[in-house]
DNA sequence: CACGTTACGTAATGTCATAACGTCACCCTC
DNA sequence: GAGGGTGACGTTATGACATTACGTAACGTG
């Protein structure tokens, strides 16, 4: 719970984002932070929050995983971090993994490039859990005639290079 | 509920296939009677019944959708639909649909072909529900340096070329 | 200051999938 | 023909994933 006096949890200044291991996790999310300025998309403290925690997992991490996260630092409901990765998707800041149900953040360094509009190639070792990623700008050759892409799920199962040996 | 005095559901001679509009469905059900004859896999009435509700749908069908379709002809739980399930994906009769939490017969005549081994290619149309499909006997050109790939997910959203007009 | 917009809290519910255990038929072997 | 293994399914309950609906607070605008 919040304490009583504080601002409401949208409104309350951001705290100091502790990293774990991986620094960089403050990279990401300095470009993060950098590119929703440069597009007038606001990444709040709860938004910031999780893609810090996709950040820091480093692989797919569960909606209720994030949830549970979230619990010391307040009370978290469902919707709240699914609001939160709804946000994340949608700007290109994290996919989802669907054969999963998991999210996972979004590798690209966001200073220079677009944002991943829905088309990410996700690698994804089963062995260690780590996600490779490609950004695809290609059509498929084979559709059929006619078709009209808007949006592709592509997703690799199988071993990464450390792990295949 | 089975009247008593009857086989089990398992055991119960099959009945007669009623087939309500696609003609195509008979001969998909026959080509999947055979492969699985040839295969010594036992396509039970369960499964049958399953496989031609999806091939009756001609689309991706949700498993609780199933589930009431099935209800007529007998009690049916979760786990009865969903183990069919697992057995169709498996011989590759049926595909899941993974970002739409669906399932869809296999388009192959599984007569002179080998079965979908967990690579098809889906087309689906976001306006009429249709699912082209391809398959895929390729890696992509782009993977990772030493990735492994056991299986792929490939689904593309979109409009066919009838509703794309 | 009324108003629309955005973001989040909160409670309840809806949707998708599996665990765990029991029964029955079939097949094999002794 | 008793015993035992296997495969398929029934049944109950629960777990896992996601959304609806409604309320409140902050902020910008005219
Ligand atoms: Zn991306
Ligand atoms: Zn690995
Ligand atoms: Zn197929
Ligand atoms: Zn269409």
């Amino acid at each position: 719970m919040i304490p009583s006096g504080w601002p409401p949890y949208s409104r309350r200044p951001a705290k100091a984002v502790r990293v774990k291991a991986m620094t960089s996790a403050i990279q990401t999310l300095d470009a993060a932070e950098r590119f929703c300025t440069e597009r007038g998309l606001s990444l709040t403290p709860m938004r910031r929050r999780v893609l810090e925690l996709l950040v820091e997992a480093g692989g797919p991490v569960k909606a209720y995983d994030l949830l549970s996260a979230l619990k010391p630092g307040g009370a978290a409901q469902p919707p709240t971090v699914y609001r939160a990765l709804d946000f994340l998707t949608r700007a290109g800041l994290a996919h989802k993994v669907e054969a999963l149900n998991a999210y996972t953040a979004c590798l690209n360094g966001h200073d220079e490039e677009d944002p991943c509009t829905g088309s990410a190639e996700l690698f994804i070792c089963e062995s260690c859990g780590n996600v490779d990623e490609r950004h695809m700008h290609r059509a498929p050759s084979d559709a059929p005639d006619g078709f009209v892409i808007s949006r592709s799920v592509v997703e690799h199962y199988g071993q990464c290079a450390r792990c295949a040996n």
